[in-house]
RNA sequence: GCCGGUGUAGCUCAGUCGGUUAGAGCGUGGGACUCAUAAGCCCGAGGUCAUAGGUUCGAAUCCUAUCACCGGCACCA
């Protein structure tokens, strides 16, 4: 069994911040359950680095594009090692291969693109079109100081009218599955009003960073166009292996602001090529700090190295996952984070596991004995996490923990130990250990590090006398109000 | 303006096909315990299920209207 998780690649014209590792995680989770289950995984990252915008703030660093792109990139990929993702390819959009792949793909597609004049307000200061939607209407007038100019550019244009009914039914019939069900309803909407052919390239006079136009010397790709290339360039489209074993996608894991072009665009163009559309699109939220939006101008920017540092990666998953929203916009604060850090994973879990590694290590010098196989019914969180529903899938875990916990309070091994009765004992305390090693076989595609930790410490059935704190108690952080 | 969603405990949210006394976590009050990271466990308080009608033997759940908030799309300036 082959199956292909894609992300989103952003748009690396500035630093990384908690949504994008939000977004690393979600997909993380997806290609280690999928590992767990014995499947063969692609999970594909990168990072778009062509376009205006890249550009622009290249020339005011006073650096050329690559250099900006090689740049961010990389703080992308750091950002990636920091949180223990697992993805086995990062593309970038400037890599040679995908350039020529994109090639080879415009040119599949040629059959529904045209050349066109595409008229539209122009604002001379940014260079760039403004959209009649966004476009201020003062400056539409002529005696305006910064007034846009009418413009006409000669571009390519996908057909994408052509498709628009053919997506639709593949979203509504669920063979291409949009989850959660109130963006399918949103993309739906959208796709049943129609929608317009899409200008595709842009005159090189005007911008020279893109991949090329093949046969014409005079264009390059639109960025967004060229973009979604990557999800199959990276597996070497369209003759390498890869490509015939991964394709389609099983995942594909992208924000709530390119659903259009993931659920709209991007399909339309499969189509064209005639390839199978993606499974599943998993649309996840936004993440507010302190209830408000994030912003450099309001200063309220929280770096994820600012958590992982202080907490590890694994705490900094725990959070994200279970408690921003699976499908919905959520909201990170300090407050909310260390009462979760200290509360469930250093009190319930982390101390569940201290408690039992102790009472092995005091009663019975360190010996488990035969540790009996799992018993509970995990198929509901199996089927959580295929829904893309990862808070249910810990919350359920947590309940676990929990019962654990309880099942200890109720037995109390240590008057069980005081009493004598050594066979009890051992039992009780083997059954204590079975549990743990089942939650960490559930933790595995959350929290990858500290499944391992708990299984180094009973798997073998001995306890070694090493202090091992899983998630050690931290000075709260002080909440400027 | 059109479409969709949401409104349930102080907070964040579950609540299936309409069916006993509406649930969980956090927070809060109390209790018993001692294996453990002053952790964990038990018990309690806290609800006009947004509002008003309707359908029904029976409504948080279905229908209608209203209000509030959120999102998408369109439009105007």
């Amino acid at each position: 069994m082959n199956y292909y998780v894609a992300n989103a690649i952003p748009y690396v014209n500035g630093e990384p911040h908690v949504g994008h590792a939000l977004e690393y995680i979600l997909g993380d989770v997806l290609a280690r359950a999928a590992r767990q289950q014995g499947k063969q995984v692609i999970f594909s990252t990168g990072a778009d680095e062509h376009g205006s915008k890249m550009a622009q703030t290249a020339a005011k660093l006073g650096i050329t594009p690559g250099q900006l792109a090689t740049q961010m990139s990389q703080k992308f990929i750091d950002l990636e090692k920091a949180l223990n993702i697992s993805n086995d390819r990062f593309i970038r959009t400037t890599d040679k291969a995908h350039e020529q792949r994109a090639q080879i793909i415009w040119k599949n597609l040629s059959h529904d693109i045209y050349k066109s004049k595409y008229v539209g307000w122009y604002d001379v200061k940014e260079e760039e079109f403004v959209p009649e939607s966004k476009a201020d209407p003062a400056r539409m007038k002529p005696d305006h100081p910064q007034a846009y100019q009418k413009l006409e550019e000669e571009n390519y244009f996908f057909k994408l009218s052509a498709y628009t009914d053919q997506v639709r039914q593949a979203i509504e019939s669920d063979v291409f599955k949009v989850v959660p069900k109130t963006r399918k309803h949103e993309i739906l909407s959208v796709l049943k009003e129609g929608l317009d052919d899409i200008s595709v390239s842009r005159p090189v006079d005007k911008l020279n960073w893109g991949v090329p136009v093949p046969g014409d010397s005079t264009q390059v790709m639109y960025v967004w166009f060229e973009a979604l290339m990557n999800y199959l360039t990276v597996l070497g489209y369209p003759e390498h292996d890869d490509f015939k074993k991964f394709w389609p996608t099983n995942v594909h894991v992208v924000g709530k602001d390119i659903i259009r072009f993931h659920a709209a665009i991007w399909p339309a163009m499969l189509l064209s090529l005639g390839l199978a559309l993606p499974k599943q699109l998993y649309v996840h939220g936004f993440i507010t700090m302190n209830g408000e939006k994030m912003s450099k101008s309001i200063g309220n920017v929280v770096a994820p190295s600012e958590i992982i540092d202080k907490y590890g990666a694994d705490a900094f998953r725990y959070f994200f996952l279970r408690h921003i929203p699976s499908y919905e916009d959520g909201d990170f604060s300090w407050d909310k984070f260390e009462a979760a850090y200290n509360n469930e994973l250093a009190n319930e879990l982390g101390n569940a596991v201290q408690r039992t590694a102790a009472m092995v290590m005091k009663y019975q010098n360190g010996l488990v004995g035969n540790i009996p196989p799992a018993e509970h019914d995990n198929e509901p969180i199996r089927e959580a996490i295929e829904a893309c529903q990862f808070d249910r899938a810990l919350d359920k875990i947590w309940e676990q923990v929990r019962g654990l916990n309880q099942y200890i309070d109720e037995t109390k091994p240590w008057a069980i130990a005081k009493a004598g009765d050594k066979e009890h004992l051992q039992e009780v305390l083997a059954y204590q250990a079975s549990c743990l090693l089942e939650i960490a076989d559930l933790l595995e595609p959350f929290l990858p590090a500290t499944a391992v930790k708990i299984r180094n410490i009973f798997e073998s059935g001995v306890i070694r006398p090493t202090k091992t704190t899983l998630f050690p108690k931290h000075e709260t952080t002080a909440q400027p109000k």
